[in-house]
DNA sequence: TACAAACTCAAACAAACGTTTGAATTGTAA
DNA sequence: TTACAATTCAAACGTTTGTTTGAGTTTGTA
């Protein structure tokens, strides 16, 4: 096992209590006593409680972004033109769920995190994602529009946001939720991964029937 | 207008602080102030600032269900056999939009809670949903079932449970969202609300396009 | 080896927190 | 009016909070 840097453990550390306590749960007492150092560490090394809980959000919000962009970059690459609708589905998706099912790395907790960084309304994320990310969804729907031709724009757009509704939603569930059958772990994701994505695929393939 | 009672206008208060800064935005000081009252009325009237929390919260999901459960009623007693979907899902959905979109008596702030509270993963609430509102979630998720013969019932009880995940999405939305094209509050509940029947009737209606 | 930078730590700080107390005030029935 | 309960209020209680300080320790480098 590797051994973590103090501000290695205390980003996790920051992950693993908001995931379970929420963000009013956390104080920096508790936090530098669960990563096993000492108060002032933290505030030596990011300043302050707040510029902490935002460096926890963005270490992994790049990764997420990173690779949703990568695999569209591969689709958009690629001969179909335009791209299969259910690729482009999953190239968004699969990576938040992959994330969150990441135990070992921590991702699961941090999709919990992100979910309810999203509740809250986080002044800092709303930011990240309308500069940092913004391009990012902006690709990815203008690939939808492609791939449903037939879709008024506007609804494409409802859509995609509904769809990140439901995802957030099966983020913040996931681990806490009483899960029907004694699924394991891993069998619960990859059914919750395909389902969604599914349901996903459904509310834009077709239109309705009055 | 009408005189609140201090234990009215204390609860009131309590939802507007939570849907502006969360759960861990409300001290009992700043709430007394804004309620114009005293600190220790807050103790004196609910015990303690929990059970002020737990009160507040059951006060308008009452009022919900019980919307819900009315629709769906004069749905099933109706002629048709079985109900349409659209009209399940109407039922399911409006009831939290118009209270979303009821500004006057606070609704709009009370959705902007709940979908808080669903991230936060409040104990109480979801004890709430559990035992006192389960029964409501069955009996939509068999109406859906009657009215979507052709889906498979695990399949029917995934896709509501994303829907309801897009509905906490908007609900959490509501109010400081960014929106397009300067519409008014009412425009924009109208069309988002009908958006979001629409996208969930078309995750319900058809099958996959392999 | 020596020095400086990076880091850790215990202690103390002021501010904010939820809660309790007992007296003052208001409302209500006799 | 009187008497009693319900309500309001200012003040204080003991904790806990984030942050700062300064001394100590470790680490990397010349």
């Amino acid at each position: 096992m590797t051994v973590l840097s103090t501000k290695e453990r205390i980003l996790d550390t920051t992950e693993k209590i908001i995931s379970e306590k929420g963000f009013s749960g956390i104080s920096l007492r508790s936090l530098s006593n669960i990563a096993q150092t000492n108060l002032a560490a933290v505030n030596y090394h990011f300043g302050n409680k707040e510029k902490l809980i935002e460096e926890m959000l963005e270490r992994r919000l790049n990764n997420l972004f990173e690779l949703r962009i990568k695999l569209l970059d591969e689709l958009e690459s690629g001969s179909d033109s335009p791209c299969n609708l259910r690729q482009i589905l999953e190239a968004f998706i699969a990576p938040a769920l992959t994330m969150s099912n990441d135990n070992h790395q921590g991702g699961k907790r941090f999709m919990q995190v992100l979910a309810r960084a999203y509740a809250e309304k986080s002044e800092f994320l709303h930011e990240l994602l309308s500069k940092k990310y913004a391009n990012v969804i902006k690709r990815f729907a203008t690939a939808l529009q492609r791939a449903c031709p037939e879709l008024d724009k506007k609804v494409i757009f409802w859509r995609f946001h509904f769809i990140m509704g439901a995802l957030v939603y099966v983020m913040a569930d996931f681990g806490a939720s009483s899960r029907s059958g004694g699924m394991s772990d891993s069998e619960y994701f990859n059914t919750c991964c395909n389902e969604l994505i599914d349901f996903a695929q459904c509310s834009l393939q077709n239109s309705l029937e009055k």
